[in-house]
DNA sequence: TTAAAACACCGCCACG
DNA sequence: CGCGTGGCGGTGTTTT
């Protein structure tokens, strides 16, 4: 049996607690219902203390520098707020050569710092949280920044946006690893939504609107949830926000970010996708199931979306769970 | 793969 | 004036 797969997560001077916290939450607690193959989590300084998180706490990590070489991934949490230009080299050198020899890099936040001083990310689209954006294509300007989404997917490296984002981004990388019934339960457990798509926007514009406002179309997102084996239209939908499509599709942007029709695809997608991993119906059931009508509908928007087919999806899981 | 019909999206603008 | 609304139509996407 192969060994877990090792997520060595950064400890440094100026640490960001919440996100060090994400992925704790995520790869480090013990999770017995996840089988043997789960992650096993190991925090490494990457320099010699004593190391204060950017609240002053004081912390210690069991591990070091070294145990990067032997990480399968490496999640930097929010860099220091000084020192963006030029990180730690040990550490980037550190995080060049796991990545050179196959390693996952998932930065949160202005963790995307290491892997830019490191050129892993020269003439390809990474992000941050906004407040540092200016900055990170200032010092880097070859990287193709992506303004307003929540995380960039490179496959072998991954950034995300501010903060809470960066569960979003560590879900995604759950997801891929072990699917998303997976990632679905420890979001479950963190009590977090379930999932938010990189695409999506960073800043909404009304982050904690007026309830008389935003109940219909929450009333109307749930319903969209509960039915999406349904067709729907924009019009239908509505209708049933007792608002113009022109209006409605206006407040769906302000509240989701995206337009109803992406969120639905997001949506049925994902359904899919937990269907094709805990059922054996055949893909024109889970196409009928989750809304696309035929099988062939479903397999154009997974190879779209995801680059694979429904099939060769439920493969790897099916393999996998033996 | 292509074709065509239906639909979604969004800029534009008049209106209250 | 500023602000949200909602109808119109061009363009792109989705479905069959």
């Amino acid at each position: 049996m192969a060994r877990r797969h090792r997520v060595a997560t950064a400890v440094y001077d100026g640490l960001a607690m919440l996100e060090f916290g994400i992925a704790t939450e995520v790869f480090g607690l013990a999770r017995p219902e996840m089988g043997p193959d789960w992650y096993e989590f190991l925090a490494c300084s990457v320099e010699d203390g004593p190391l204060r998180s950017e609240s002053g706490i004081t912390v210690t990590a069991p591990h070091g520098l070294d145990e990067l070489a032997t990480a399968d991934t490496i999640v930097i949490p929010g860099w220091r707020w000084h020192d963006h230009a030029a990180p730690l080299p040990p550490f980037v050198d550190a995080v060049r050569s796991a990545h050179a020899r196959g390693a996952r890099i998932v930065t949160l936040c202005t963790g995307v710092f290491v892997p830019a001083a490191a050129g892993l990310l020269d003439a390809r689209p990474a992000t941050t949280h906004w407040l540092y954006m200016e900055e990170l294509m200032r010092l880097h300007p070859s990287i193709d920044v992506q303004r307003n989404v929540l995380w960039v997917d490179n496959g072998d490296v991954l950034t995300s946006a501010g903060s809470a984002a960066g569960m979003d981004l560590c879900l995604h990388v759950v997801a891929c690893d072990h699917g998303t019934a997976a990632a679905n339960s420890v979001a479950r457990r963190a009590v977090v939504p379930p999932h938010r798509s990189g695409g999506q926007a960073q800043y909404v514009e009304t982050p904690v609107p007026d309830l008389d406002d935003t109940i219909p179309l929450h009333d109307v997102l749930a319903w969209m949830d509960g039915h999406l084996a349904e067709p729907m239209t924009v019009r239908d939908l509505a209708r049933r926000a007792a608002l113009s499509p022109r209006t409605f599709a206006r407040r769906f942007r302000g509240a989701t970010g995206t337009t109803p029709n992406r969120w639905l695809l997001e949506r049925r997608l994902r359904a899919a996708q937990d269907l094709l991993e805990t059922t054996c119906a055949s893909v024109d059931r889970v196409a009928a199931a989750t809304g696309f009508g035929s099988g062939e509908n479903l397999r154009h928007h997974f190879r779209a979306q995801l680059g694979t087919s429904p099939t060769a999806y439920r493969s790897t899981f099916t393999r996998a769970a033996s």
